[in-house]
DNA sequence: CTTCGACAACGAGAATACGCATATTAATGA
DNA sequence: TCATTAATATGCGTATTCTCGTTGTCGAAG
């Protein structure tokens, strides 16, 4: 799997680019949107993501040229949550999916995940905890068969946690990954979707999956 | 362990401390260069975080006079990936280790873990006295193979103690290495918590393996 | 060997920090 | 607009940390 990233912010760009590799992608970044598109071209990515704010060619550009040019590939946009109207001129242009920035890295990681399966069969890698099942590709959570619904917040955090059973997740790794960059690092947000997903998780059981290290953060039960 | 972090940038600063701390890690963190480096001589620090880009005294220059100021803590540089130059790489002006920005604060804490390991001498990382092993990265401590539960404090304390083991630990360098720069030095809060810890370890055994060296300090028993 | 003083150990309770739930406010999208 | 989701603020209960007074122990001097 080969990932094209097309973002000019340096920052923003190797922090995609770390993320996608720790997903085992081999992964292009090019910081203009002329070089964008002729990487586009010159190889057969199996993922563009392409933000529309570029120096140089725009991003809009830079897609429609792609498509006319041939490129098949998936691609998915990024803008700023007020560029409403690039993003729909995006997804005219022949877009697969868009992300606003800024982004939590999990939901980049799962829109990606979906893309790449729409395209053509990926790894399906489903979780399990317990008699918990977490689909990454569908992102269906269910509990005892019973289907659970979560908000992409709630998904995000749950996918960590569970994709790292076992292990204690401290507060700011779980910042990292499942809030964007600039994280308040006083603030309680992460207890409080603790607890909203021990409330959808536990309903009614006894013994939360969801420990609590006083101290340090939390950590999902594996099983035994 | 102690552990000095000199970065300007408060957020970036507020970050690492936080994920340090709840790796029970005492921190100090030091926003200049000038300050930094009198902090890094007046306390004997397990470990000193540097960024190389500070307002003030540069941070090569820090760490060079630390250096000759006879400062044997190890060093890890932060630094823009952009500065990374052969100096750095080389590591020739003293520090042990360098990261460059953007990075996963998981891998500084591994790097962190990894430096305070071959400083405290210990090949594995895993510490072992006795029949008592304790494991830095899941902070799991074991008598017997029977799991034993600490809290923040007495994990920390235990730490410090095993990694010294056979060596005689005085109040002073205990409250140096394990509690914050505003310790009160008329208390008997260290000896409330040999007290803490000799009730979880030796919970039934006639000899302590935490010796008391009376007038100066307290010290963990060595094997043989 | 005894006595005394200094030091350490212990127990109990006060103070604090932390996690959690709930309510409220803010942002986002239909 | 309203409904849904996200984030913040606050108050409460409890685990942890610390203080303090008392009891116990060690060791040196008499």
């Amino acid at each position: 799997m080969r990932i094209l990233v097309v973002e000019d912010e340096p920052k923003v760009a190797s922090f995609i680019r770390r993320a996608l590799e720790e997903e085992s992608y081999a992964v292009d970044v090019c910081t203009d949107g002329t070089g964008g598109l002729d990487w586009a071209q010159a190889v057969d990515y199996d993922l563009i993501i392409l933000d529309l704010m570029l120096p140089g060619l725009p991003g809009v550009e830079v897609l429609r040229r792609a498509r006319a040019a041939g490129v098949k590939a998936p691609v998915m946009i990024l803008t700023a949550r007020s560029e409403v109207d690039q993003r729909v001129k995006g997804l005219d242009a022949g877009a697969d999916d868009y992300l606003t920035k800024p982004f939590a890295i999990e939901e980049l990681l799962a829109r990606a995940r979906a893309l790449l399966r729409r395209a053509g069969g990926a790894p399906t890698g489903i979780l399990r905890v317990d008699d918990v099942v977490l689909n990454p590709v569908t992102r269906e959570v269910t509990r005892d068969g019973q289907r659970l619904e979560f908000t992409t917040k709630e998904y995000a955090l749950m996918e960590y946690l569970m994709r790292n059973a076992g292990r204690v997740l401290t507060r700011s790794m779980i910042a990292e990954h499942v809030w964007d960059l600039d994280f308040d690092t006083f603030t309680n947000v992460i207890d409080v979707y603790i607890s909203y997903l021990r409330n959808k998780i536990d309903k009614g059981r006894e013994r939360s999956l969801i420990q609590t290290i006083r101290g340090s953060g939390y950590m999902m039960r594996s099983d035994g």
